[in-house]
DNA sequence: CTGAAAGCGCTTACAG
DNA sequence: CTGAAAGCGCTTACAG
């Protein structure tokens, strides 16, 4: 076992003084063609790599963000990583991915632990928790220290910085839409509680396309659901007490769901009921039928928000101007075969 | 906007030494208690948070894990890493992911970024190539500087070093058996090529499942995955081709596209042809029918790979001793709807 | 062309 | 009880 060698080491086999051996390694013009060509041979010999926490000290930078997210397990996050990984990989950057757990505690943690150096940025997703509590404080502190954040998804307007979205009340619409296009009318909602923010933003846009269309709106046809643990049970009494044409369900597994639980009940997809969801991930692909979805387009948000971040840090502090962008991702409806 | 501050401008301003100020802050007993109350009210007020990477570079270590792994949109990578930063976290360690994309290079440059002092230790699983090119050497050069590593699900056996996985032959023997015991004997196999590890190992438990119940191994039944792009005409033409009773399929993408395939060509799941997947993961769990599998328990195998990480990393150098354990997760048979 | 010094932000053995 | 010094591993302005 040979531990890492230093430039230390390397001065004292050589004979030099550590000052002589960074330049050379560095091929500063400073040093002779001669001793420059003697220790770059022996830093090679000896595989010698700077060490990474002695430059960020010297540095104040360390070349590393932080995505920090709800969860990972579903799969628009995953692919949210995906691309923040590529675009920051490609310039060097390193990438901390942290979980809140949709807790506000632990978000704070995370983000209190990380801001002390270790990293140069966020990129965050709101918890659910948060988002409910209201309480940004910790976001606040960070971006006063002068550290960059970019939000994505989740999203609040309760702080100023970068932020990468999708029109959700649009998408939501367009898919609303579509289905009163097909001439359905008595049309159910499977939305989120209104404090997810997205949720609340989806169910507009459905409200927006049912008003649009003098469709009158049904409070009864909305099921707003809280818990994640057990909601297949009020999907249930929304499809049987209700005789819907079609469902608009904001996520995947709302609308994978509806389509096992409409089979059950005996309402064939999409001969009796058509459904739309939200989020293009691998169950809307894989699932029979496969799911008509708005496709969100996680890797491209992820690329996006990342560029954001990258191009905050990578300019020069006397430069930086406190201006915000909000950019917003494109999501299209993708057709399958949940829809006629 | 106002900047981090540092133990020297606490010193400044309270006008005592650096010295002083850190210890005041550690509560060490060989300050005065006026001072310490002073000092700690001072930093308290101007939240005062030690650098991490100051820390890391005198304590030569940085609190970071890494999980390296092929890919993050497999939902089985998704919960190992959640398992794996459960852990890590409760111990007041980061995780960073990198991504090899499932090539050698990629897993070789993350490897050698991040094994320069920003990381403690490696938590892996290889990437195809790798296991295809049989080319270790930059994870022995890890090992050999003295930086543990955790190798899981896709391991070699040329590495020494702990490792956690599941008993792919033996999964795949009882996933097999169980369909033997419902009376089938053309049972297909949809498999990757064999330089995939747990691949190779998984058609070896079918076909020592086969043989045990003096089943004679058809190779026209086994089906071998190269290219991830193009497998549905293969799957197709298996399932044309031979008039089977049940598939088993070792993961889930394979199994839910055997599931469209034969509904495509007229065969019912699970009355016509039965079929069992590999890994539980959301596809099997949403499916329509829901897809019997073997349950892999990726946050298992998370939870135990960064555990057995830590366990070495928290011993002292001195007592140090190289010896290997690989750890054996457990599966099991999750039945569903995709078998009769 | 080479090296000593200062510094990034911290800790701690040692001196006073 | 307090502080100066050395050190973690590096870079760079400055002196010689």
């Amino acid at each position: 076992m040979r531990r890492k060698v230093t430039l230390k080491q390397i001065a004292k086999e050589l004979d030099v003084s550590i000052s002589t051996v960074s330049k050379s390694l560095r091929d500063s013009t400073e040093i002779s063609e001669d001793t420059r060509q003697k220790v770059q041979a022996f830093a090679k010999l000896y595989n010698y790599k700077p060490n990474n926490i002695a430059l960020s000290l010297k540095n104040r930078k360390s070349k590393t963000i932080c995505i920090l997210i709800p969860e990972i397990i579903h799969h628009f996050f995953a692919t949210v990583i995906s691309g923040v990984e590529h675009v920051a990989n490609e310039k060097g950057y390193n990438v901390i991915v942290c979980l809140s757990d949709e807790s506000f505690d632990k978000e704070v943690i995370n983000m209190e632990m990380l801001a002390n150096g270790s990293i140069d940025g966020f990129i965050m997703s709101l918890s659910k928790e948060t988002q409910q509590k209201k309480d940004f404080h910790h976001i606040s502190e960070v971006i006063n220290q002068g550290m960059p954040v970019v939000m994505f998804d989740r999203v609040t307007n309760d702080i100023l910085c970068d932020k990468v979205i999708i029109d959700d009340n649009l998408a939501a619409f367009n898919a609303t839409q579509h289905l009163i296009n097909k001439g359905f009318r008595k049309i159910g909602l499977i939305t989120t509680v209104d404090y997810v923010s997205v949720g609340k933003l989806r169910t507009e846009g459905y409200i927006k396309a049912l008003k649009t269309n003098d469709i009158k709106v049904d409070e009864n046809l909305i099921l707003k659901i809280e818990d994640t643990d057990n909601f297949e049970s009020q999907i249930k009494s929304l499809l049987e007490n209700n005789d819907l044409d079609a469902v608009f369900a904001v996520n995947e597994i709302f609308a994978v769901t509806a389509i096992k639980i409409a089979n059950k009940l005996g309402k064939k997809v999409p001969e009796n009921i058509s459904i739309i969801g939200f989020t293009d991930g691998i169950i809307s692909k894989y699932s029979s039928p496969s799911i008509t979805t708005v496709s969100q387009n996680g890797v491209k948000m992820g690329e996006k928000a990342a560029k954001m971040l990258l191009e905050k840090l990578e300019i020069e502090e006397e430069e930086y101007e406190e201006q915000y962008k909000t950019e917003v991702i494109e999501t299209e409806l993708v057709e399958r075969e949940s829809t006629i």
